[in-house]
DNA sequence: TTCCATTAAAGAAAAATTTCTCTAATGATT
DNA sequence: AATCATTAGAGAAATTTTTCTTTAATGGAA
């Protein structure tokens, strides 16, 4: 795949991934007043090996303490910060239907770093409407609302065969990554950064082992 | 790790969560009526290897033409088939929040195989509520139901605390596969298949490109 | 105090996945 | 008819990711 250049050699993506787990269980703990915590025992929550805890955090700068683990509220502190979820990005969300109202509600996304200032959609029946204080726009009024607000990232939750079109906007009015909701694949320019979000790979995953399991009967 | 003794070696992941997409792509042809797509054209529009789709869908049955590629037709079905999206399954979802019920609305799931038969919820002002014709019972009524209907996998949306409590229910009820889309991560017996879907990875992916994106001016 | 078991961390090894290279086939072009 | 360019497919190589091994540290038990 022609690649930008140079490509410095960054944290692996799987890293990444698990990364937002360890946060959520570090949070957990110290919400329970747990002060310290071991590779061993993020590994056994996670069910997966403990060196593949401290490989992780090794890319981030926590440091463990022999025999005792990370501390919890450094852990905490660190991985926000390494996921870059204590700076506020601000979201506009085209497609404000059932997924895109969902994703409106939920507060986890604003808890990491997500602000979703605006809605947009063609419905003139949810234009106008509010969830969790986020108004819907039409569409036509993204010129004008992209520019005054620094928004860097978009979020497509149309029916697929309208994610193309809603890309083209989004990448001309400046927008720097869509996160892709659909199971559609998007054209944008290179320096556009895509995140394809496509529940149907974990279904997949699902019936390949459980239709696996059926037949493995030995 | 400790797996289970035997493990034969499959499908690799990755490979299975291209799929879809290769499958949502072959449809789309095959409504505009096109009659072979070549692996070169998958992988253009997919940004991947053009031998990244040849690997994969060697895992299945097809074989391309020289020259010519693949039919679109026979791809769709063996990538149907394939992927499992041809039987149906039956689930239950726990949680008709704001997640939950876009998950019922969405067609989608039906088309790729899934049949969500029942909700349930605490919330009584939720109980009795119909989604997509999918009505939401009394998490109190999961017993009966489940035995009543070939249920083999278990939907979790409510909030992360109760993950657990939930998916001790759905074991107890005899479900298979678990689908957890909730950052908590579930303790079940072995024989269990467990898909955590955690769209704040998908997130932290964003960032973590938006961010070093931001440093890297050279 | 002495010993022991547990742990983080670093590096090596193994495993998994992707990319590259080559070959043979074949439709299209000259 | 001959040539050319494109393609699938197989196997090798490279890369990436995970797991294993070793070392050193240290809190707690004897
Ligand atoms: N609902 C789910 O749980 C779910 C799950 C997986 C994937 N998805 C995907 O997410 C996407 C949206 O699904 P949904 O269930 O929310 O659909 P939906 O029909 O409920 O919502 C789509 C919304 O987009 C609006 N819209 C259509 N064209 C538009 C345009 N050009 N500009 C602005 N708004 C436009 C519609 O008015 C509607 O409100 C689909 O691609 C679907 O495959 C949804
Ligand atoms: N909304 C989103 O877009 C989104 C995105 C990512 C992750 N999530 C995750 O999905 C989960 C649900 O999110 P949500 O936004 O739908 O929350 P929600 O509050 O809208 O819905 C949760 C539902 O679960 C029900 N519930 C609570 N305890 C229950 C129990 N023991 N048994 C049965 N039902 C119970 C509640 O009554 C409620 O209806 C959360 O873990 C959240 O982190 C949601």
């Amino acid at each position: 795949m022609v690649q930008s250049s140079k490509k410095i050699q960054g944290v692996p993506e799987p890293t990444i991934r698990r990364m937002p787990s360890y946060l959520a269980f570090a949070e957990g703990l110290l919400r329970k007043g747990q002060q310290f915590v071991s590779s061993t025992q993020i590994a056994n929550y996670m069910n997966i090996d403990p060196t593949q805890v401290t490989k992780d955090l090794s890319y981030t700068t926590i440091v463990g303490k022999t025999r005792v683990g990370y501390e919890v509220k450094a852990l905490v502190d660190v991985l926000s910060e390494f996921l870059g979820f204590t700076i506020m990005d601000n979201a506009f969300l085209v497609g404000a239907g059932s997924l895109g109202s969902a994703l409106l509600h939920d507060s986890g996304l604003s808890h990491f770093g997500l602000n979703i200032v605006a809605a947009f959609d063609v419905n003139s029946s949810t234009i106008g409407k509010k969830f969790n204080d986020i108004e819907v726009f039409h569409i036509d009024q993204f010129r004008d609302l992209s520019q005054e607000m620094n928004v860097v990232m978009g979020i497509i939750t149309v029916p697929a065969e309208n994610a193309q079109t809603v890309a083209d906007l989004m990448v001309a009015w400046g927008i720097k990554a869509i996160w892709n909701f659909t199971p559609a694949r998007i054209k944008v320019p290179e320096d556009i950064i895509v995140q394809n979000t496509t529940l149907y790979s974990n279904l997949a995953i699902i019936f390949n082992k459980l239709h696996n399991d059926r037949k493995e009967v030995l």
